[in-house]
Order: C-alpha cells, then structure tokens, then sequence
DNA sequence: CAACCATATGAGTGTATGCTCATATTTAGT
DNA sequence: ACTAAATATGAGCATACACTCATATGGTTG
C-alpha cells in the first residue's frame, strides 16, 4: 500500500508534466479519436481538421509521455493510447466537470 | 450510464482547462499540503518555501477552478481541497508515473 | 534511380502564463 | 483614527509552447 508520502520536488514537476500533456484540447481530442482503436496519421487529420505538421507535433509529443504507441507499417504510422490510466483519468475530468456544470446551471436557475 | 459519446469542442476546452490548472509543480505542492485539512496562507507560504505573492495568485488559480475551497476567519484566509475528485486524479497519476519509472529502472538494469 | 507518398521537423511568430516587486485592500487591536 | 498584520492585485518581464510554412526524411512503386 503507497500512502500519501510528501511527493519529492523531482516527482511533483513529473506529475506536473504529465498534466500539462494532457492539458491541450487538440491532444485530448486526438486521445478520444483513439479510443476505438489504432489509427494512422492520415486519419487522424481528417478525423481532428488539423493540419498534417500540428497532428504530427502532438503525436509526437503524447507518444514521448508515454500517452501513445507508434506502431510503423509500410508509408502510415498507426498510433493507439497505450497507457491504461488513460481512460480513467478521462472519466474522473469529466465527472467533475459534469458536476461543476451542473451545480453552475442550477445557480442560473435559482438567481435568474 | 455516461457513455462515451465524442466530447463537444466546449467540453474538451474545459477539460483542458482543468488539466492545466493541475500542470504546476507549486499548485500540485499547495494542494498536496493542503490533503490533511485547510490552512491559512501563511502557513503556505512557510511549507512551500514560495513568495506570498505568488502563493496567492496560485491559491486564486486553483479557487477559481474549484478545486479549493476559501473560508476567511479575522486577518487570515483558511485554504482546502473542496474537489473530492483531486485525491483520486493524483493518485492515478502518480500511479501511471511510477510504473514509467520502474519501466525505466529495468531498461538501464538489463542495457547497463 | 526517379517520382511519389506519408510523416516528421527546423524556423519563426504570437500568445499565454509564471514569477517578482511594489502597492492596494481588508480586518484587528490600541 | 492610527498602526500593523494577512492577503490580494496591478504591472512588467521572461519563458514556454501551440501553430504555421516550408522542407527534410523514410519508404514504396514504376
């Protein structure tokens, strides 16, 4: 069991670094597209309407955070969300977000 | 059931968003201080060895996200972690980090 | 080898934001 | 009201990084 030790200097920029992958909407939007399986550059773009250079530079840098698998075939570069957490982490955003949308609507409800 | 439907470019803005407010070494350490109950900002500033300056504006940056709570009692402002989603979204992470690091580890044993 | 794909990358630009200094604001005590 | 303490904030600077254009790289096919 690893109970909440005071995370090093060294660790929390890791943690920090790890948000801050996470924390660009085209990333995000590239990570959801991958969700149903491996896809190739190509797809992608037109998946994302980004351009070929933007998509390339953030597969890049989700696939150094260990966010990403490459996987080479031929001409294409299949990518797929190797990291389990993924998902997870998603989910927990997500929910929070949820709720802070929900609670915000209300107040609309309740102050006109 | 929430399925995964594709988030709407609006959600994954605030997703983003809140990812980013999670993307800094100080912020993370206030927060990590903060995970055994609230405390005033001074008491901050003396456990996180940063300026009262800056303190503050990460206090703000976090508050604003509701990820913290503020409680104002007399001179001094009382800071805690209002967000019950936080303590998960780390541990996740940390998780992840961890077995990156232990992956890591292995490489340099077995390629000296 | 030449021409052609799919993907990656160097260079430059604009914007966002973390940090600091100085000062403002709020509240308490005399 | 005056002073002092705790916290917040305006302004300026430096850095990081997302984006684009043009071009390079790697791999396939004729």
């Amino acid at each position: 069991m690893t109970k909440h030790r005071a995370l090093s200097e060294e660790a929390l920029r890791l943690v920090a670094q790890r948000f801050a992958v996470l924390a660009e909407p085209m990333r995000l939007r590239l990570i959801q597209a991958l969700f149903d399986g491996e896809k190739n550059v190509s797809q992608l773009v037109a998946l994302t309407a980004g351009t070929q250079a933007n998509i390339s530079r953030h597969l890049q840098t989700l696939t150094a955070a260990h966010i990403l698998g490459r996987r080479k075939e031929g001409l294409q570069v299949y990518y797929s969300v190797s990291d389990p957490t993924i998902p997870k982490l998603c989910e927990v955003v997500c929910g929070a977000i949820e709720k802070q949308l929900a609670r915000q609507a209300k107040h609309f409800e309740s102050q006109g």
